[in-house]
DNA sequence: TACGGGAATATTTTT
DNA sequence: TATTCCCGTA
């Protein structure tokens, strides 16, 4: 029998293949089931915001819509790409055909797909906080700031006023005048270096982080380039929308320019990026900017206890800014949320290591637990710990992988083969060279960047006897990585062998260094070629003790160590939250204003509702410091709880610290 | 002009 | 604690 085929753009009552009825609540089904037009979803810790979006991506393709039509917009790639393996999971591999990733991921292909619109060429660098923070250094000495008079903001504070007034949208002036007001004297050198920084970049064809956004604005200027691009993604999801700035938000309405059919997802309560301009207010804004915008609210917790989500409304009620939501969960009781009180940093660490263990003996999986903290540095000490107990873990945030020095130095030889125009790798890898500092490499590079063949140096009159060796070395190395045709691995084993030596010289915990840049070699077979695996690295930089994990076959799946901030969005049936001390959180940074404080609270908010089974909450009473030891104070935000909310733990001091059992 | 050593200093969160 | 800055020497 002969069956006719239609092909449908989008059919309104198809026969799904998934019983949505069964696997979601009233109001989740409604966001999957919402077809077209401006939607904005609010959706509280652990309501299934997560799985409410694979759904709806699951069930728009099965609906006919053309799978790369879609674009979901995540706040990491990570979060991206997980999304896109449970839809497939749950459908089928059609789904991976949508386009995923962070706004920058995206905007960054916009760039190199219309390169010639905006005048870069089709390879332009982009360029990590390191690099950025070079050129600016770079420039400061060029513009010769008078050293007598009141001391001049460092490169990392001008590139945060920089980096403010993008992303705020205000002028240097109005940063400097608000937010660094000791340096108002500075304000003309400041403007002038500004300028000085916009002008670099754009000469040497380099873009920083917020570039690829304030150019794609510029880009989508074009009315064309506007039409082409908005109606090749005619579905849009923004997840975590709460952390998005204002440029975020403009991009928002230029890529959904011709259809309007944009769905938002977020929870005022959890936006803790402000320091990067976000404005959590602008979630409560998009029906402003898209007017008959449908509002769904999504309240139901399915993830924490009952007491864990007592605790975590309690904290809220302190917020100067009142939410309305209070989480509730058809979930049992669970046990009462522990506050561990350490006598320092080393008694925390081996609780929280010995408890560990007890977990995994009582069948926990490692990877069904994590270690919480605000600042990268706050697990140093229980690093060294979980190390020696031999329990695999993997951190996320603080520093990562492609920041370390010795790794940028070989990222540096594949910058100037992919961007010959790159003069900030250039400077890097010529002052490796022996003989060779910032003045002669300034020179050189001024050389280069008109030279024919940028690689073959020694035709240059410039090159001196002290230094003559070392150049010849690096031009033969580049003339050959860029005259054969080697894979990532193999190109990238040269230059470690090229580098070896200069490493041994330049650090002295050089063995540790060279491994990873073994393990680096052995890692880069899964980039496609050099220019991809610059721009992978750049935007979606892998965390520096993934690397090991990466190499190294595990046999178990490894704990987690997180900041808050990159816990955003993912759960644990076990957490931990260390150095839960006043200073820490609410950071010392932050004691200025409510605001501030504010945003510190949505913070320890969002690390209590990460928790699914059972919240540990762990402070040391006597810390450390730069200067001698000091007495700590509990996190403030904590004061007023009463023990009816958190259960304190007392921790015998013996020999071996054996925790408190946990009653049955 | 390069570079090492010692003094000074400021210290978050991420794409 | 780790990084940046400054200065003397080759």
């Amino acid at each position: 029998m002969k069956r006719f085929v239609l092909k449908k753009p989008v059919n309104e009552r198809p026969d799904y293949t998934i019983p949505y009825e069964e696997k979601l609540n009233k109001s989740q089904l409604e966001v999957v089931m919402h077809n077209r037009g401006p939607a904005l979803v609010i959706a509280g810790a652990g309501t299934g915001k997560t799985r409410t979006l694979v759904y709806r991506v699951a069930r728009l393709v099965e609906s006919g819509v053309d799978a790369s039509g879609i674009l979901l917009l995540t706040f990491t790639r990570r979060a991206a790409r997980e999304m896109l393996d449970r839809a497939s999971a749950i459908l089928d591999e059609r789904c991976r055909k949508v386009k995923g990733g962070t706004f920058h991921y995206y905007c960054s292909q916009l760039l190199h797909r219309y390169h010639q619109k905006i005048g870069y060429p089709k390879d332009f660098t982009i360029m990590d906080t390191s690099d950025s923070l070079e050129v600016i250094q770079l420039l400061r000495s060029e513009l010769k700031v008078d050293k007598s008079s009141k001391r001049f903001p460092q490169k990392k504070t001008l590139l945060s006023i920089f980096s403010g007034s993008v992303n705020k949208q205000r002028s240097i002036h109005e940063i400097v005048d608000e937010e660094y007001d000791q340096f108002m004297s500075h304000i003309n050198t400041i403007e002038k270096l500004w300028q000085a920084y916009r002008k670099y970049k754009e000469m040497h064809h380099v873009m920083d982080f917020d570039d690829l956004l304030v150019n794609t604005v510029e880009l989508l200027h074009d009315k064309a380039v506007q039409q082409e691009v908005s109606s090749k993604h005619q579905y849009i999801m923004v997840d975590e929308y709460q952390d998005t700035n204002a440029i975020q938000a403009e991009l928002v309405r230029l890529f959904s320019n011709t259809h309007s059919n944009v769905m938002v997802v977020g929870d005022d309560a959890q936006s803790i990026y402000a320091f990067r301009g976000a404005d959590h207010k602008n979630i409560m804004r998009f029906p402003d900017l898209f007017p008959e915008t449908k509002l769904i609210k999504l309240e139901e917790n399915y993830r924490s206890t009952q007491r864990i989500l007592d605790l975590a409304n309690l904290l809220m009620e302190q917020a100067g800014e009142k939410y309305e939501k209070r989480l509730y969960t058809n979930r049992e009781q669970g046990d009462l949320p522990a506050l561990v009180k350490a006598a320092d940093n080393r008694e925390q660490s081996r609780f929280v290591s010995q408890m560990i263990l007890n977990l995994r003996e009582q069948g926990v999986e490692l990877s069904d637990i994590a270690v919480l903290f605000r600042n990268g540095r706050d697990s140093f000490d229980l690093e060294i710990e979980l190390n020696r107990a031999k329990v695999p873990f993997i951190k996320f945030g603080g520093q990562k992988f492609a920041e370390a020095a010795h790794i940028k130095d070989v990222l540096a030889h594949i910058r100037v083969l992919v961007n010959p125009g790159d003069a900030i790798a250039w400077n890097r890898i010529l002052t490796l060279i022996d003989g060779v500092g910032p003045k002669t490499a300034n020179d050189l590079v001024g050389w280069l960047q008109n030279a024919a063949n940028p690689y073959e140096m020694g035709e240059s009159g410039m090159i001196s006897d002290r230094y003559k060796k070392g150049v010849y070395a690096l031009s033969t190395l580049l003339t050959d990585l860029k005259k054969k045709d080697l894979t990532v691995p193999e190109a990238i084993g040269h230059i470690v062998k090229y580098y070896k030596p200069m490493c041994e010289k330049k650090f002295d915990d050089h063995p540790k260094r060279l491994k990873d840049l073994e393990s680096f070699e052995a890692i880069s077979g899964t980039y496609r070629d050099l220019p991809h695996l610059l721009e992978e690295l750049a935007l979606d930089p892998i965390e520096a003790t993934a690397v090991d994990t990466m190499a190294s076959q595990q046999d178990e799946n490894p704990l987690t160590l997180s900041t808050i901030h990159s816990a955003k969005g993912l759960e644990w049936k076990h957490v931990f939250l260390i150095q839960c001390v006043d200073g820490v959180i609410p950071s010392g940074f932050s004691l200025n204003s409510q605001e501030e404080l504010d945003e510190e609270l949505r913070l320890l908010y969002v690390a209590v509702t990460r928790a699914a089974d059972m919240l540990y909450i762990c402070y040391p009473v006597l810390m450390h410091g730069n200067f001698g030891d000091a007495f700590t104070k509990l996190s403030r935000f904590l004061d007023g709880v009463g023990e009816e909310n958190i259960e304190p733990w007392l921790l015998t001091s013996e020999e071996e610290e054996l925790p408190k059992q946990i009653e049955g």
